[in-house]
DNA sequence: ATGGGCATGTCCGAAAACGGCTGGTCGCAG
DNA sequence: CTGCGACCAGCCGTTTTCGGACATGCCCAT
C-alpha cells in the first residue's frame, strides 16, 4: 500500500464517528474512520501526511458526505485516485462503484464480472482493502447467504449506511438487527444512479 | 527505490558512453550509464518517465558532466534528490559527496564515519545502489587493499573516472594501494590497462 | 601469509500464512 | 421432513517471513 506522496488529509465529523480524508493530487484517495482496521500509518504521526482543511478536493468530498447523511446524495461526484492498490484491488474497487445505493452483490457475484470466478475469497480480501470508506460502497457487498460478514469499520456501521440506503428494509436475514437499534430509522435513499467517477490516470506518452 | 513521481529524463553522450540523466521537482534524482547495473524500470518501456531535453536542472547536469569530462570541473553544483534512497543509503551517499577529486576512501572508513561501525559491506551495497553516477561520487570508494573491487557501470569506467581525477597511478589498481587512500600526490598517469571487463565479481582471482 | 568466520543494511525470489468466501456434510432440534 | 449451526475442504490475491547474495573488513586460527 504505497500512497503517493503528495497526500494531505483533514477530518470530518460524521453521524457514524469521526473520520479522516486524504488526497493526492490525482484526487480523493482515502476515507476512514479513525478506529476502523487497516488504517494506513501516515494518518498520524511524524511522517504524517501534512493537513490542508482548504484543500478542494476534501472539502468537496465533506460537502458531499453531509449531504449524502443527510439524505439528500446518494451519488457521489469526485475524483479519484486509486493507483495504491494493486491491479485487482483496483478492478474490484471499479466494481463496487458500479453498485447503486440500496443495492447489494455477493462476493462471489464480482469474481465472474472481473474475468475471476472463484475469486469470491481474493474479492473480500481486496474489498476489506478498500481505502475510501461510503464513497467507494464496499459496504454493499455481502455473503451470499445474506449475513454481512464483516466491515473493517465495525458490523455496526456497514448495517448503518445500508439501512440509510433502505437495502435492508425488506426482511433480510441479517445478524446485526440488534446492532441498527441504534443508528437512525430508514430512509429510501433517491435515484440509485451513479456518477461515472473519473480517476486521472497516467497518459500514455 | 520508489522515485517522486514528478520524474523527467534526458540523455547525454559522455566520453564514457550514453548516460541517462534524471530529475524530480526537488533536483537532479539519477545519472546512469545505460547499459550499467541496478537500471530503474522506468527509463523505459509504457510507464517511462517523460523526456524534458528543456528541464533547467538536467540541462544544468549536462553541462557541468562536460566541463567535468574536459577537465575543467571538479566540483557539481547542483539540487539533489536522494530521498528515493532509505535513511542508511542516503547517509551513504551523503558522506560520498564529501569525498573531493582525487581523494579515495574505503568501504570501511565510511561506516564508522556514519556511526555504523563494521557496516562496511553494508556500506558497499548502498554505493553500488547510488543512482547519481559521478556526481555523486561513488567510483571513490575503494576496498581497503586498493583494489577497485566494483562499480555498477563497469571497473573499466571506475578505473578511467579515476584515472582522470588523478587518483589512479600508472601501476594500475593493485599497486598503488597505500598511495591511493592517503591521497598521495597523483602521478602522471599512464597506458588505462585495466582489468579486462570481466566484472562477474570472479573474487577468486 | 593464508583461510575461515562474523557483522551489516537492503533487495529479491520462494514459500507459507492469512483473510469481510462458498459449497458441501453432519448432527440436532422443531 | 425441514431448517439451521458447526465444521471442513478447496479457492485465490496479498502479505509476511525467510534465506541468500552483495562493490567489505576485522579477528582468529593455522
Amino acid at each position: 500500500m504505497q500512497f503517493d506522496p503528495s497526500m494531505v488529509q483533514t477530518r470530518y465529523q460524521s453521524p457514524l464517528g469521526e473520520m479522516c480524508l486524504a488526497a493526492s493530487s490525482a484526487g480523493l484517495a482515502g476515507a476512514w474512520f479513525i478506529d476502523q482496521r487497516h488504517l494506513p500509518e501516515r494518518l498520524q504521526g511524524d511522517e504524517a501526511w501534512p493537513r490542508d482543511d482548504q484543500h478542494s478536493v476534501l472539502q468537496r468530498a465533506i460537502a458531499q458526505l453531509q449531504d449524502y447523511f443527510n439524505g439528500s446524495r446518494s451519488v457521489f461526484d469526485l475524483p479519484l485516485d486509486l493507483r495504491h492498490g494493486t491491479p485487482f484491488q483496483q478492478a474490484v474497487w471499479r466494481a463496487l462503484l458500479t453498485l447503486e445505493a440500496g443495492q447489494t452483490a455477493g462476493y462471489g457475484e464480482l469474481g465472474p464480472r472481473l474475468g475471476r470466478p472463484g475469486a469470491a475469497r481474493a474479492v473480500g480480501a481486496a474489498v476489506g482493502r478498500n481505502t475510501i470508506s461510503i464513497i467507494v460502497p464496499c459496504h454493499r457487498v455481502i455473503g451470499s447467504a445474506g449475513s454481512l460478514t464483516g466491515y473493517a469499520g465495525g458490523l455496526q456501521r456497514k448495517a448503518a449506511l445500508l439501512q440509510r440506503e433502505g437495502a435492508l428494509s425488506a426482511a433480510g436475514p441479517f445478524q446485526g438487527a440488534q446492532a441498527l437499534s441504534k443508528g437512525s430509522a430508514p430512509q429510501a435513499m433517491g435515484d440509485p444512479r451513479l456518477a461515472p467517477e473519473r480517476e486521472t490516470q497516467g497518459s500514455t506518452s
